[in-house]
DNA sequence: CAGTGGTCTAGACCACCAG
DNA sequence: TGGTGGTCTAGACCACTGC
């Protein structure tokens, strides 16, 4: 099968690709054509190609390895991305209006746990921080957070009643390397009390910590209203 | 500040620049030179800025506009890339021994709720098809599925004890729209005894819908065992 | 309208790795 | 070790959009 028009821009020549797979004319785990052959049947330049079939693999729809050639993927791993704004955009960008309470903030030394995730010491300056996210004056979101004082001297002058923590930081510690988990778990008494809900209702949790270099930064517990759904695209 | 040595591939200006902007010598919200300038500084042709930047945008650092010129993004949505591979896959690499055991399979017109799903009518003919997958041995993930037949005929002629509708489908039926929703649910009677849990355990709750064009392909509620965590890099 | 990013091209060289 | 993808270059034109 041959092409009648000319795909001269990499969008098209993708979709043309993508129609083939999907139309089951290369199956999984074909070889496709090199880059120069199907450059020259479509009408382009390789590099076009190129840009295609290298948006491709990384969609995860092909293989490829040099000398071994371009396979259509036999396991096609999905890849979802997760945008994670800000709380505060989440929540606006649904329409609905967004407060924050910060619950309580104290300087202290962290918990084992703490320590363990951050890769800290057990003695170390750091900020403790909860608060609360709410959706039209409902509650969204509880937040209980450790930062590293040492690692971000600033966070203690910023006030952190009129910008969240989780926002604070996005603007002025930068990181390099971040962990994220989602998890299903019981309300305690607190968090449902805080959340006002009840006791053993199931949340969603989400787990956060980053870390600058080998400087652990903050470690966050994300803590759900019941009924919360993480939401995407394949 | 300029370099000394030339950075002439596009790996070492994206390093370079994400580095500028950790230390903040470009802070959130600032212009950065345009791509013309920043070649001539770093040596290199204004196609391998393009990429660096590119990539940099993609990864939610940057924000371009054409005539606007580019920044450093105010609120770096961060993009958390979920591999959602085959579970075989996903338990096979964690070194675990894979085991599926399909509980049934039947052929009759889907319930309201998947109707709406799949926008399909309820008198449609599908496969209803409820199974489990297993880590050493233990119960790992609960699946109750819904397949137009319809859209893939040839499902019915697959023998889903052997291979999983899961895995089935990503092999024989490629989709072009995909849905993915993730939340916390109480486990109802019936899923904590197959799960050889108890009843309201919180679970991590997994709903998959996937299309081909217009036409729903399959449904799918994955109810994981207590304890899972959903688990990815920044 | 003019400036900026977005893309295409033709050609070249390089890096990796299967045979 | 040769074939394939990975990348760089210089130049060109285009498309969007702020002024």
């Amino acid at each position: 099968m041959s092409t009648t028009t000319e795909l001269t821009n990499w969008q098209s020549v993708h979709d043309e690709v993508l129609r083939r797979i999907h139309t089951r004319e290369w199956k999984p785990g074909d070889q496709i054509p090199k880059e120069v052959e199907l450059a020259e049947e479509l009408g382009c330049a390789r590099a076009t190609v190129n840009r295609a079939l290298r948006e491709l693999a990384a969609e995860g729809f092909l293989d490829r390895r040099r000398k071994a050639g371009t396979r259509v993927a036999t396991h096609p791993v999905r890849r979802a991305r997760l945008d994670i704004p800000v709380i505060r955009l989440e929540i606006e960008g649904r329409g609905q209006k967004y407060t924050y309470g910060l619950l309580l903030s104290e300087r202290r030394s962290p918990p084992p746990e703490i320590c363990a995730n951050l890769g800290v010491t057990s003695d170390s300056d750091m900020l403790h921080i909860t608060s609360l996210h709410l959706a039209d004056g409902k509650p969204y979101m509880f937040e209980e957070r450790w930062v590293s004082v040492a690692a971000t001297p600033e966070i203690v002058d910023a006030d952190l009643s009129k910008i969240s923590a989780n926002e604070w930081l996005v603007l002025h510690a930068p990181y390099t390397k971040g962990d994220i988990s989602f998890s299903a778990v019981l309300a305690s008494e607190n968090e449902a009390k805080i959340l006002r809900t009840q006791k053993n209702e199931p949340l969603f949790l989400i787990e956060r910590t980053t870390w600058e270099g080998e400087k652990g930064i903050t470690s966050a517990r994300l803590v759900f209203a019941p009924g919360y759904r993480m939401h995407t695209a394949l």
